[in-house]
DNA sequence: GGCACCGTTCCGCTGAGTGGAACGCATGGC
DNA sequence: GCCATGCGTTCCACTCAGCGGAACGGTGCC
């Protein structure tokens, strides 16, 4: 280290410098299926060393795996063993399942709880409806804010979320998506208008969805309910899907807030 | 440390003392949901300030989260996000889904695939029938691995796993659920030699399930295929559903060795 | 065959992580 | 009302755990 600064002391860390690597290491694996050593260590900025010890480490508690074949790196079932432990757990997911489905019954429609998650949503309970299983399946489990109706409605009540979409950019999932600063703030203002959020083709072609946000005790939205169809059999009635979720919505945030 | 002994050296940790620590304290969470700083510096047996420090780290990254009324701790959405990628990427479930799909409309029962972690059954997929969506929500997304069919099926093919199972016992969640250890090893017999298992209320009352074991590269029982049903309705024709299974984890397996 | 890169191993230096002590604050039994 | 007990949190000095760099064997591409 350069010396001439007059020694300046350095305690903001989050914390124990190693576990917040160890962390890192795994956060590396967000967006890449499988990573080897060397990557790892490039994009966190460690020795190679360094690297291969912690992923060591993480495999042998099961948090990652190795390939045998490829000697790279992957997450590992521990982490779905105690990440189902933690959205079971969650007061949110406790007081929604009975809500979503009830409305699954209503509507026949495939329902979502997503969460926000960087500048990603997170579906955290799926309801799906039988007849329409294959066309569900298309929806990954995580996807970006500005393509589905979830992701929007969070972002218009959440301006920090919004914003850090917009600079981690708007890539198009299909012609429909959202891709200028200019529409995306502009859906926006309209969903805050209305209340509820519609996205139609914007994820996936053929498939529209409904959504409305669900605030908090601090009055952030905090996580999303939406409902999925066939674009036309939604579109036929878009304002039936959009009072069901709002209300359930509503129900959920107040039942959070007792 | 007491002198004397003539320094032993210890290399065989499997990685970075403090990131392993940090693991067991997430591990602590895996049969209590909520604990305080000195409930978990007593478990893995670490100074306060050291479990202190532990979860603050794994707060600041959201592996866990601290309940603000209580001062406690629990697992974080953070590890739901991780263990679902880890989930979806996984080889065996990519393989596995159109394969429980079409169990799932060819039985009209609801279908999981369990894999086996600790002493406990994980499931890592369930297919659930609309109608009965009421009864199945009864099913916990991980079981003790006694007292249900997949559970015994692993167990049957793997000698380690029921052993395992059984030194932590065998506890009781019906009346009809496995109690010695005789009895145990019978059944387990007895799956070995049908090559199925089925579990008739030992999980829920009212609920049986018919499971066949999935055999890894190494010919280890690495999950199991379930179905699951009213106990009236499945006894009325076992043969059926025990043929469908033990077919898809055939099939499963052979796809996984490929 | 040479080169570049991989995952892995070894090693000596040092500062990150350790446990213990002390703090302020609830809780509850006397 | 008060002391005892336990909580989550903070501080600190000692020391050994974890760091980076160098070296190794293997693999695949020019």
């Amino acid at each position: 280290m350069p010396a001439g600064q007059p020694e300046q002391r350095k305690p903001v860390e989050g914390g124990l410098q190693s576990v917040l690597t160890a962390l890192d290491v795994l956060d590396c694996f967000a967006h890449e299926e499988e990573l080897g050593i060397s990557d790892v260590a490039r994009r966190i900025g460690v020795a190679k060393s360094t690297a291969h010890r912690l992923l060591t480490t993480l495999c042998a508690r099961g948090m990652a795996e190795q390939n045998p074949e490829t000697g790279r790196y992957r997450l590992g079932m521990k982490l779905f063993a105690l990440g189902q432990l933690a959205a079971n757990r969650s007061q949110m997911h406790k007081i929604a399942l009975p809500l979503l489905a009830d409305l699954k019954e209503r509507t026949g429609a495939t329902i979502h709880l997503a969460i926000p998650d960087g500048v990603e949503m997170l579906y955290v309970e799926r309801l799906e409806t039988f007849r329409e299983m294959a066309l569900m399946s298309a929806v990954p489990r995580r996807v970006a804010a500005h393509a589905t109706s979830s992701g929007k409605c969070v972002a218009a009540f959440d301006e920090v979320f919004a914003n850090a979409r917009l600079t981690a950019g708007l890539p198009p999932e299909t012609q429909r998506t959202l891709g200028s600063a200019r529409d995306y703030r502009a859906a926006l203002l309209q969903i805050r208008q209305r209340g509820y959020a519609v996205s139609i083709d914007e994820a996936v072609v053929g498939l529209t969805s409904v959504a409305a946000p669900v605030f908090d005790r601090a009055g952030k939205a905090c996580a999303a309910i939406s409902i999925v169809g066939p674009t036309p059999r939604i579109l036929a009635n878009v304002g039936g899907p959009a009072r069901l979720v709002q209300s359930a919505a509503t129900v959920l945030a107040r039942q959070l807030c007792r």
